[in-house]
DNA sequence: CCATCTGTCTACCATATGGTAGAGAGGTTC
DNA sequence: GAACCTCTCTACCATATGGTAGACAGATGG
């Protein structure tokens, strides 16, 4: 069945890119069957509602994104911060290669409740095994104490402003080359090495 | 004209909130009316089209944010860590006061060009300031040594990251209390000022 | 007391949207 | 070769959307 893959590939590609740029509710069926050059009861026939298209966005989104991930973790030394670097860069490799990804993770918290809620299910997991890591380093002195809950939320700004920080900072005038775009990369994650350092004085603001 | 201002501030009101929260394009003029509790057409006689209403929203959210910024600016001492530090706080209130206004920032990048474009014009200045500012505290050697336009993304990141980070992990089962939402804050700050301090030894990554 | 102006409304309209019904083309199986 | 299956299409449909036309109520002012 080769059509039939890539015809729903197609779509599923083209939904992804269009879903994660401008927003779930502000594209249309129309406008992606046009994309995918197909007529829209095609696209209809694969994915039997715009809910149903949207489920399979989320879900191959997270599947691409874990897949780096997991790679890079693999790849990268024990040390927790050899491996927040390698896991912050894998995600900022995935965001440069397909901005849509982060776009669609951002669009998250504003999906209609049956979506978000079937993400939550398959998200949960991962941040909680991430979230007892951070904890576990942090009792071992690799990192600095704090809130894990507060760290992986920190790497997941940084993440996401490194990834769709571009985009917004366009928006204000300031267009990145694609070398600047890789040292704000490397300098962004040496002010996350040096948030999550321990042993260095920090001035605390109570 | 009492009754005149009163409506129109009712609906820019809950256009602001509703455009921040769930979007532009997914936020009918018929959901807005209704809100309000007005007739759609009262509505197109404040604002004669969405657009018009949409650039309404975001100025007047650009004047809030800014007062609040401005005055924080005017009240802190004049060591940078302390009036970035008073600048994402007054950021951070806002944020808190109505979640809708970063929401709204965040949704610029996905906005019609004419709406966008002309935010731009206005932000731009306001961000070019910034970045000066910025840069001669590093050349006094009182901010770590960087780039000054990675620097004010680093705190756009943050502070977007500290006020839109409860809702996303909302969508992954943290439901943060007012309390832990504050202690989070501080301890994000204190993350920015360690990753702004200088004179720390600091291990880049090349 | 008439004219005008302001603000809100009801009644429409053209278009776009998500979705249904069903036909037909091409291959596979018995 | 007839029944079936897979895939794509054209033709619709009900609803929702941004927007227009114009009526009506009340204040204002000469």
């Amino acid at each position: 069945m080769p059509q039939k893959s890539s015809t729903r590939a197609r779509i599923l590609d083209a939904a992804t890119d269009l879903f994660g740029l401008r927003g779930v509710e502000a594209v249309s069926l129309d406008v992606i069957a046009a994309e995918v050059g197909v007529a829209k009861q095609t696209l209809l026939y694969w994915f039997p509602s715009k809910d149903d298209l949207v489920q399979a966005v989320l879900e191959s989104a997270v599947v691409e994104l874990s897949v780096g991930v997991e790679a890079a973790i693999r790849a990268s030394t024990d040390h927790p911060l050899d491996r927040i670097d390698a896991v912050v860069r894998a995600v900022f490799r995935s965001a440069v290669r397909r901005p849509a990804l982060l776009g669609l993770v951002r669009e998250v918290s504003r999906l209609p409740a049956a979506n978000g809620d079937r993400l939550a299910d398959a998200l949960t997991p991962l941040v909680g095994r991430a979230v007892r890591y951070l904890g576990a380093e942090m009792d071992a002195g690799r990192l600095r104490r704090a809130d894990p809950r507060l760290v992986a939320a920190l790497c997941y700004a940084t993440v996401t402003g490194i990834a769709t920080e571009p985009e917004a900072l366009r928006a204000v005038g300031w267009r990145p080359t694609t070398a600047e775009l890789r040292r704000l990369r490397s300098e962004m994650l040496a002010f996350l090495r040096a948030a999550l350092t321990p042993d260095e004085p920090v001035r605390l603001v109570q």
